[in-house]
DNA sequence: ACGGGTATTATGTATGCACATATTCAATCG
DNA sequence: CGATTGAATATGTGCATACATAATACCCGT
């Protein structure tokens, strides 16, 4: 093989990737190791780790000690995606992003979340909902949980101005988080907020978190029909 | 500060977590740079970066030149998010994968793919709908339209048994791709498939792959109802 | 033949160094 | 005064080397 010289792990990257696409290299094989690769490519391994690191990360190789480096055999496994803050995905489409709160009340947990998280029915949280929307337009209907116990400043805060989520990332450090995505029929309330049908299909995204008292809370944003989140391989 | 030894890139990601956890580097703090942190925790500064790099990778961290490395004021922008191989996820559950062929026929394009993809109205075109489930249950509907003028191979394919997925791993390297997530009413023909109603919320997968001479395939993946899509920060 | 220990191999990671590059700040010149 | 230039700074990346670790292959004693 010609000795090819590369500037960057990147450009090793884009090498090793051509040859993944072109079926130079094709799902299952094994492809040469790093150390053969560096010379050929004319730099350290090093580089050449880094590069195939990366391919690994985004699922278009398996790495094993001793094993060597294959091609994954399901060449898409794993996707790097940016879950969006609302309020730079408004302003990052040239859209004016509006926030109106909807509803801000001290009550127990509703059924739903109180199972979720086994929490006691008692339990004081506060729930706050609103919506997001782009040039006016409704984008995404925002109902959030907070459990007071785990932070009671919150009931500072009334949210009229200032979204939760920006509340939040400014007052409580994050300790552990979930994100669950998918699918629900619009409710009654986030209907009338969308401006849609009770029971269209909206894009569900809920993000949990927790510090070490348990649960400090859980949002689900639904959008507006026909919104996508996208992301390339 | 207390030099703390450290092994491994893995502790100084973990430690620093723990300091944005621990709200000791608060959202939007510039936090030491990389020698500093290196002396302090008695290790090498690559070691350091390799840590912080990828706490930015999660999107906790912003990194600039010169401008240093700040807490992010948006603390969850990026997850890195497995995007599920079919028969592998059902597996992975310990359940038996099903799969049934439900059509596959030559055919132009549907309005719909013709106007996504820029193709003509006489393109030649293979759709196959089939329907994967889990220990019988209906899983996931898939409609895949195959360009035939990209991959005539396709057309030996009858894909009775093996799902177009797999086939196209085997057969077609892959060049560039894009995924789509989100949410859409299930069509009469999605519905029957998945036992469930027309207009009901399904969960919308959408991967579209091209090669140099143009889109390849796209295939629209239809959870059945309740299908949620994880990942932790 | 079999089971277990050991050598081999490929990747994983750490280190110290050098240089590249982006960005900011400040000094300088017209 | 304003624009340009240049120095300082922090991260980005590359290299050579060394050792760690996991997985496999192989050999050997019983």
């Amino acid at each position: 093989m010609t000795a090819v010289s590369v500037r960057g792990w990147r450009e090793v990257r884009d090498e090793a990737r051509h040859r993944i696409e072109g079926g130079i290299w094709k799902p299952g094989d094994r492809i040469p190791n790093e150390a053969e690769l560096a010379e050929e490519f004319g730099c350290a391994r090093a580089t050449v780790n880094r590069a195939l690191r990366d391919l690994a990360l985004h699922g278009f190789l398996e790495r094993r000690r001793r094993g060597g480096t294959r091609v994954s055999a399901t060449p898409v496994r794993r996707a790097v995606l940016d879950i969006p803050i609302i309020r730079q995905e408004v302003e990052g489409m040239g859209a004016a992003h509006g926030y109106r709160l909807l509803e801000r009340k001290r009550c127990g947990p509703s059924p739903r979340v109180r199972d979720a998280h086994g929490l006691a029915t008692g339990e004081e949280m506060l729930r706050v909902r609103a919506l997001h929307s782009a040039d006016g337009r409704p984008w995404v209907h925002e109902d959030r949980w907070f459990r007071i116990a785990s932070v009671p400043e919150v009931l500072d805060a009334d949210f009229g101005a200032l979204s939760a989520n920006e509340w939040l990332v400014r007052n409580v450090p994050l300790v552990r988080g979930e994100i669950e995505l998918g699918a629900v029929a619009a409710s009654a309330a986030e209907a009338a907020a969308l401006g849609t049908e009770p029971g269209a299909a909206l894009f569900l995204i809920r993000r949990t978190t927790w510090n070490a008292k348990g649960l400090i809370t859980t949002v689900r944003l639904t959008h507006a029909p026909g919104y996508r989140m996208r992301t390339t391989l």
